[in-house]
DNA sequence: CCACGGTGGTAGA
DNA sequence: TCTACCACCGTGG
């Protein structure tokens, strides 16, 4: 019996092609267009069942929240790469819904660690379903953008379509 | 251990 | 408002 492999599918959207990256578990990875692995990247043979299932749930929702839309359904996501408390952060994460924002000092509030702030910055950095997982919904508590492993710019963007404002 | 963050709150100019 | 300073805490080396 060979161990299930990863898959590695790219997504093309109108913001560039994204690569997903499927585990036995779930979608395990998101890359930006931009990133190293994205352009690196292989293409994926004999895709499984599951992962070509999880695949269009997956496309669509990226494709999705890209253009500022509502998310309808997710593929189950593989976050068991992370620790405990990233997890926790990460769930936290995705209850904050489309075109809302919340502080870092209030993800901390969320699981329970209220001064956990800055570590819950580093968790929304090692986020490695951004988007689906929806970090750009982080603002500093002073409303200003704060920061951005996928860039500025991108996070910029994300809010412009969800039609959130912050300060400059 | 130690150093480093996608922070936040305070104080003073 | 802007800057400086520091407490805070999970991670990785």
């Amino acid at each position: 019996m060979p161990s299930a492999p990863c898959s590695e599918i790219p997504i093309a959207t109108i913001s560039g092609v994204f690569l997903a990256t499927y585990s036995a578990a779930g979608l395990s990875q998101l890359d930006f267009p931009e990133s190293q692995r994205a352009s690196r990247r292989m293409v994926t043979t004999n895709i499984p069942l599951a992962h070509a299932r999880w695949h269009r749930l997956a496309t669509r929702a990226v494709q999705a929240v890209v253009a500022g839309r509502e998310v309808t359904e997710l593929p189950p996501l593989d976050l068991t790469r992370g620790t405990e408390f990233q997890q926790q952060v990460w769930r936290a994460l995705q209850k904050i819904p489309l075109g809302q924002t919340r502080s870092y000092r209030e993800i901390a509030e969320m699981i329970g660690k209220p001064n956990a702030v800055r570590a819950v910055g580093g968790a929304c950095g090692a986020n490695p379903i951004p988007l689906l997982i929806p970090c750009h919904r982080v603002l500093a508590a002073n409303r200003k953008i704060g920061g951005f492993s996928g860039g500025l710019d991108r996070k910029k963007s994300l809010l412009e379509r969800e039609g959130v404002q912050w300060r400059t």
